[in-house]
DNA sequence: TTGATTTCCAACTGATCGGTTGGTTATAAT
DNA sequence: ATTATAACCAACCGATCAGTTGGAAATCAA
């Protein structure tokens, strides 16, 4: 009963979630929303009731669909060191690519609202546990293979690469020369050569 | 001749470093900078024309001052892998303490600005090969003493470890939980020992 | 003491901020 | 066809945005 919504929740957040990877939270106003998500002001504010809540739904999408887009063959089961190696040059290739100056949602809301904004503080908390657990989790998988060199903590190693990654996020999104990120990557795929056995 | 300025220069600067540092650009209004600074509003726009050259002269203020603080034990011309280690200790130690939610304000602007404003890009691409030049030289110092196994790549090296150090600030910034920060610089640790012959 | 110079200060500008409201329109159940 | 319901839409809200202006106040050289 009643009228009918014109739009699909699921696109038009899909759409935020662009403009705030993009331009930030306070980078982006309601009124660049409004015309990006092809939405009416009402309808938007009836949808999600303010700027910080469409926010923390796009938070919750990125985390959902591109976080699995980037780091699901590191998550599946079996991954192993071949995994961790791609994820790394795959990011390193990104370098000034198109899309590349958007580096990383949960990133970029963990240096502009992590600090001020507890919400954005829990999900790039658990954000940095997912990926560290997905690396660890594959170091596990090569260790259980004789493929690492005994007494590598795999669980600080997780959270070391968890950690270069998020350095990978800043290099990509600052645009600065591909040069850099690419020889960081050596250095990182480096690093995990002298964990094998 | 004419009436002499009630403010230094130098101070305000300090201040709105400080401001933009915490706040970020767009978190940072003139009124708040006003306010902060102990200026009035059009002494600000008199003595540095507008909020992106306030902006500007902070961001060259804390390569000048703050990053030498930071830094300076592995800038001078005998570091070392002890200084290596006592940065990253320093920072593995600085996870939530008072202050820590600044992050770096490079590295916040690496990821609010530089995407954007070619200015801001230019301090971040400055900063991230000083970093890597200084690690890189204490790499070499090292290989010197024959302290590092044959074949490292030191200028891979230091850039790996300057991207590691943006992966640090944003995990200082968004006061995640302590052990986050303390595992990933044990992974870093262990990295370093592992260059070592 | 005068006059030139420069800063100080409050009040102001038009634009935009995030968010609200009331009337209109489209739909489904009756 | 009528009615209840819910979405649509433009116009509006006070607050704040970055930046400007004109006159008062303070200092210097003469």
């Amino acid at each position: 009963m009643g009228r009918p919504k014109t739009y699909d929740r699921e696109e038009i957040a899909a759409k935020a979630m662009e403009l705030f990877w993009l331009h930030g939270f306070n980078g982006t106003s309601t009124q660049a929303l409004v015309e990006h998500m092809q939405i009416n002001r009402y309808s938007l504010y009836a949808e999600f009731g303010s700027k910080q809540r469409l926010y923390e739904v796009a938070l919750a999408r990125y985390e959902r669909d591109i976080v699995g887009h980037y780091f699901g063959a590191l998550e599946t089961a079996g991954a192993g060191l071949q995994e961790i190696r791609e994820v790394i040059g795959f990011f390193a290739a990104s370098a000034r690519q198109p899309g590349s100056e958007r580096g990383c949602l949960l990133c970029n809301s963990a240096t502009e609202r992590a600090p001020h904004d507890p919400t954005s503080r829990g999900f790039v908390e658990a954000y940095v546990n997912r990926i560290a657990k997905a690396f660890r989790q594959a170091l596990d998988n090569a260790a259980g293979k004789g493929q690492l060199r005994p007494g590598v903590v795999t669980e600080d190693e997780g959270l070391f690469f968890a950690s270069a990654m998020f350095g990978f996020f800043v290099l990509l999104r600052s645009q600065v020369d591909p040069s850099i990120l690419r020889g960081a990557a050596r250095g990182a795929i480096e690093h995990l050569e002298r964990l094998q056995s």
